[in-house]
DNA sequence: CTGTTAGCGCTTTCAA
DNA sequence: TTGAAAGCGCTAACAG
């Protein structure tokens, strides 16, 4: 099934076959009527792979997934996921999901994914810090977007993230006003740029609130978070509440809490940065700075399509999140209310 | 870059350039390194739209979403998303995450999707009965895998599954171990194959424990598993457990104990076929029948590998699952415990 | 309005 | 051991 097959049944040439297809008005009425008949009987579907070669263009958008042990670690993926095919549902243009490993053999994956012509743009979480990929595709000039910003770069490039400030901010005010007056932050030192500026907004908020810090770094994923919480809970001088970076900290450090006899919200005040529905469910349900990744994602992908047509100035784009009050914060016990609170600035 | 610079450079000919990067043995040594080093100069990458082109293969697994309103509506299609993924990390093949809406237009998606020449494979998820997709695609002869089995279709085909009956057995006898005599199904009515396999299992091995049965059915979310227990909570006979078919239907009901001022347990035990990590964080956290998502959807993907080199027979393959005991079975209030049960077989 | 020609970048006969 | 030629299926430029 072949525009040639059409061609011939109907006698005429494969162009024309394929303008009456694409619908060009340079072609009569009658012979497009005919073309598009025997199309229709013989149940013509074009070869979407030569339709690529010939037109240079891939008709797809790539979400790497940063491989090796980590992979899918994150339901923040999953929820990038959703959205990306969610965008591109109804669209000729297919969702392709690549992984990558960190190390030597990533810029190669990267250039075979690009080069190769497989998409025609890129979706790229989890930015490092001085991360190469960036630079790789600034270089070449390929379309691609990030997840989180890394502002020191010396080029500009198209990323959408969140307001981590304004969102920090607002947890911690949240905290205040309970009477907490000590906070700890359960971050990662990873390499990633989202766990440094999130940092540096928790130190900020801190201390336009008056409030003291401590900052624990574990990897990301429950088990540390839940080494994180323990080691913060031996202490004698331990802060009355915590925020973790990603939900899978925070889920760890939920159940350390519970583990060692104590009550999540009084003894132990928990706020999580969160995409995952989990957390609503968890005992008690967390409160969380709701992150809206999958809209962020649809968004990105709309950008890389007008991308493919014509050269956009990157776009940047700063989302709002929300903070999702819920049970895990609460009034430090022993401690007095928001009330009588000298709360600074 | 493309094979053509390299044989221009060099002063030979293309296809002695495709020859000597491709590994062949017939082309001498010496060539093969000019041409090695000159491809290593210029960075050459093949363009794969090329390759597949001509090779008449596309280096593509396809996975395709259910889409209209429904989409990924289930933490299960993330799990399979994962588990494919992660298999085809490190291959030269795509995974390619596909959405076709159902009704009438259903048809036209897949036959772009197969004879469009995007994927050699394809994963098809959440069979139905009588299921149309399956008609097609084993009268192409396309190679694909289903997830869930429809045993009464006349053609054989390749699928994974669970145990359904041994699966639900075993979370059966579980709860009239612990002394229940009445246990409702919280199913769907959506024209689903694992739904009425699990119906069918569930009534099985009922009748095998003298339990004795109520089906209910919703649609497949936490709404809807809210409504169904707070109408079995309403009831004044109402049965002391409830298996839910699906995670989603099991969250909500466990939620409609709870704001019920029931206690999830005693008052309402509740299993769930599960797949989702929430589960285990909720609260209470639930006893579940664990499917192993990942594990069969790379087992899917490397049949599908398989069968673009050879046509091999049909694979079939049951997965064990795993009943895990939580918290959010228990004996019924005022119940015998199981010691003086007359255990029915 | 329609056809001829050329070519996307690669692989694979078939000859030399 | 190498090259010339053909072609995967489609689209676009250029004539007619």
């Amino acid at each position: 099934m072949s525009l040639r097959q059409i061609a011939q049944s109907l006698g005429v040439s494969i162009t024309t076959v394929s303008r009456a297809l694409a619908g060009y008005s340079d072609v009569s009425a009658a012979t497009r009527e005919r073309v598009v008949a025997e199309a229709h009987r013989i149940k013509y579907v074009p070869n979407e792979v030569a339709r690529r070669l010939q037109r240079g263009r891939a008709d797809g958008i790539g979400f790497i997934v940063p491989g090796g042990a980590r992979g899918f670690d994150d339901r923040y993926f999953l929820n990038m996921v959703e959205g990306a095919w969610w965008r591109l549902s109804g669209t000729e243009v297919d969702l392709l999901v690549l992984s990558s490993d960190q190390g030597p053999t990533e810029a190669l994956t990267y250039r075979r994914i690009v080069e190769g012509g497989r998409v025609d743009g890129l979706l790229v979480p989890r930015i490092r810090e001085n991360d190469s990929r960036i630079d790789y595709l600034c270089e070449v000039g390929f379309p691609f977007i990030a997840f989180g910003a890394e502002p020191s770069h010396p080029k500009a490039y198209a990323y959408v993230d969140i307001d981590t400030e304004a969102a920090t901010a607002e947890a911690m005010r949240h905290l205040a006003e309970l009477g907490h007056r000590s906070v700890a932050l359960l971050s990662s030192d990873e390499p990633m740029v989202f766990a440094r500026s999130r940092e540096a907004a928790f130190l900020k908020a801190a201390a336009g609130l008056g409030i003291s810090t401590t900052i624990l770094c574990g990897k990301l994923a429950e088990a540390s978070g839940f080494a994180m919480m323990s080691e913060l809970l031996a202490r004698p001088d331990r802060p009355t509440a915590a925020i973790s970076i990603t939900d899978r900290i925070g889920i760890g450090a939920v159940r350390a809490v519970r583990e060692h006899g104590l009550t999540v919200g009084p003894d132990m005040s928990v706020i999580t940065f969160g995409d995952n529905p989990v957390v609503a469910f968890m005992h008690p349900p967390m409160t969380a700075i709701s992150i809206p990744v999958q809209a962020m994602t649809a968004h990105a992908v709309d950008y890389l399509l007008a991308r493919r047509d014509r050269a956009d100035a990157p776009l940047t784009r700063i989302w709002k999140t929300e903070l999702i009050v819920r049970e895990s914060t609460a009034a430090p016990r022993g401690r007095s209310l928001a009330s009588d609170l000298p709360l600074a600035v």
